[in-house]
DNA sequence: TAAAACCCTGTAGTCACTACGGAGTCAAGC
DNA sequence: GCTTGACTCCGTAGTGACTACAGGGTTTTA
């Protein structure tokens, strides 16, 4: 199986086969007398597990984790779980955060309907006042504990 | 002011400040004798208004953008409008897929938990399966019309 | 006076790819 | 046999928004 038909097979493009294997998640294969890679039926499976995991938006560090668990054959239980059960944490804190976040957003978008179309516009206002400390259409109403236009990170 | 104390009002650091300026956001600031930035009132509010939008996770170049209209002072209503909504879509979006990944995630973790301790890792089984091809469970169940397993970004 | 804390510049690293440049190889059609 | 197009190779650079150094100079504090 050349690289593009290992690709196709894997639904990903050669470039990331290749990104792979610099990465050490995926083995050199043999080669061709031709200098191709040859790739065989346990690398298809190896990088569909690797897409797979992907697709759940693992990071690669926690494949490559993964892969050398499905390897040593050890009591990697409580090891795979409590991987998985760190990104869930990570998925579901990122959910909120953006939750608030589209709540402020809709708030700035917002202000900008209700400035009258003679106004400069309700959006830059708030955020140029947001920026000169004063109360503003996105972050004030949703703060519970005082004021919170830390912007920090 | 000097950029550590401009980084102290902002709520952000110094390298960041400098990254801004390298990148446009920021204007050069004049120079002390020894070299040393020294800012002013005005980029404090700049500062602050890059920051407070970055809080609210738009990309630099929609914020740059930003600056651009706030001096422009022409009529640039729709353009900040449609800015701020774009980016709700996109937050929209992401929230929607991330709520998709976590049930994704859940199932995959309750294999774990389903499986007795003295199993091969549940959650590395069904990683294995669905790089066989064979219905996992956290994909799966979650199709709603045929084969989705196609792990593509 | 010495140490700590600050400032400068420039470069490299993060993550998971993606895109490119420049070259070689192979199969099909004329 | 020749051309064309699709494939392959390798290495490097770019993405976004920083972050972390390295290796120097300056200022403040004890």
């Amino acid at each position: 199986m050349k690289i593009k038909e290992l690709a196709t097979a894997a639904y990903t493009d050669t470039e990331t086969i290749r990104f792979y294997e610099k990465k050490g998640l995926m083995p050199h294969p043999p080669r061709l007398a031709n200098g191709y890679r040859d790739y065989q039926a346990v690398h298809q499976e190896r990088l569909l597990f690797i897409r797979h995991c992907r697709s759940l938006d693992m990071p690669l560090a926690d494949i490559q984790s993964l892969l050398d668990m499905t390897l040593a054959n050890a009591y990697t239980h409580l090891h795979a779980e409590s991987l998985v059960s760190n990104h869930i944490d990570r998925v579901q804190l990122k959910i909120t955060s953006l939750q608030t976040l589209l709540g402020q957003l809709k708030s700035l978008r917002a202000s900008c309907h209700n400035a009258s179309p003679d106004q400069a516009c309700g959006v830059l206002q708030v955020l140029v006042e947001a920026a000169h400390g004063e109360a503003c259409a996105c972050h004030w109403p949703l703060a519970t504990d005082g004021p919170s236009l830390k912007c920090k990170q």
